[in-house]
DNA sequence: TTAGTAATAACAATTGATTGCAATAACTTT
DNA sequence: AAAGTTATTGCAATCAATTGTTATTACTAA
């Protein structure tokens, strides 16, 4: 998969090391299927490498998230993590009833920035910004539909 | 002040009962200037009451919260809490350089929660929304202007 | 006014996340 | 290929916030 050799070639570029620990990080999160809560992450990884700690899970994915390899995603009161999406970010609704997360386009937030700009001068920070609240489905108690995991 | 009445009478609505810790917790967020972090809370209210103790404030202001009484505000990655101010609900803006937090009113957020309802049938929830970023103030490094506090 | 009861406070323990520090191991330079 | 250096790991400690448990205390009804 050419991402590692992406990130690979990112960590040297800024003088970071090349550790087993990291890699296993970035396999377990290439291979689960969207955003990963901590522990996830932290329990997949030990199955690789027993030794692993939860303390170097927390700093390689701040790490990641630093040289945008990986995105944080805030869900409820618990961080989340997925590798950071090719085609440009994209923020979060996540539900508060099904803890489902769908993806928002940038656009929509767009027209929200440009007004904070314009009106007080004020450059929010929305790169990773989530937005909870109750879905669709949720809503009328029924079939769930766009739900990305 | 007529604001110890009301929240007397919604404690005693709501079958909770009127202890010195909460009253103590109300005054001191009520003799502060705008939202408080829980420390801030904490110190203050022991000064009136040592044998105050952290999880009474945590849970005290749970409390509140749940009664409509105070707002909760995350500020960065610690919670603030304040009055819920009376005109009705705002929003805050909060300068990651400074620390300072704005004020914001809903109707810029009215727009944004239309948009999710529609195209998505998402209820966001927005009511104790804060969004971080830099203010005006501290971008041009100039003189800071409509400060709340 | 007093006894009964249930909510609450205090204290300790726990949780998710972060940080300090000594030992280790990845990279560099020779 | 080996030694030096320095980032990183692993472990314990810490921090903000929350929770479990028992003793206390605010309220209720007699």
């Amino acid at each position: 998969m050419i991402k590692h050799e992406q990130v690979i070639e990112t960590l040297r570029l800024k003088g970071h090391r090349l550790t087993p620990q990291r890699m296993i990080v970035l396999s377990t999160i290439a291979s689960g299927d969207g955003h990963m809560g901590v522990d996830e992450v932290f329990q997949a990884a030990k199955k690789a490498y027993p030794y692993m700690d939860i303390a170097t899970v927390y700093r390689t994915l701040n790490l990641f998230k630093g040289l945008g390899v990986v995105t944080e995603v805030a869900i409820g009161d618990r961080l989340h993590f997925e590798l950071t999406d090719p085609d440009g970010h994209h923020h979060h609704m996540v539900c508060r009833a099904c803890n489902g997360a769908f993806n928002l386009s940038p656009h929509y937030l767009a027209e929200f920035r440009e007004t904070l700009n314009k009106e007080f001068g004020f450059e929010p920070d929305l790169e990773h910004f989530a937005v909870t609240g109750v879905c669709a489905g949720c809503q009328d108690m029924d079939v769930k539909t766009n739900r990305t995991h």
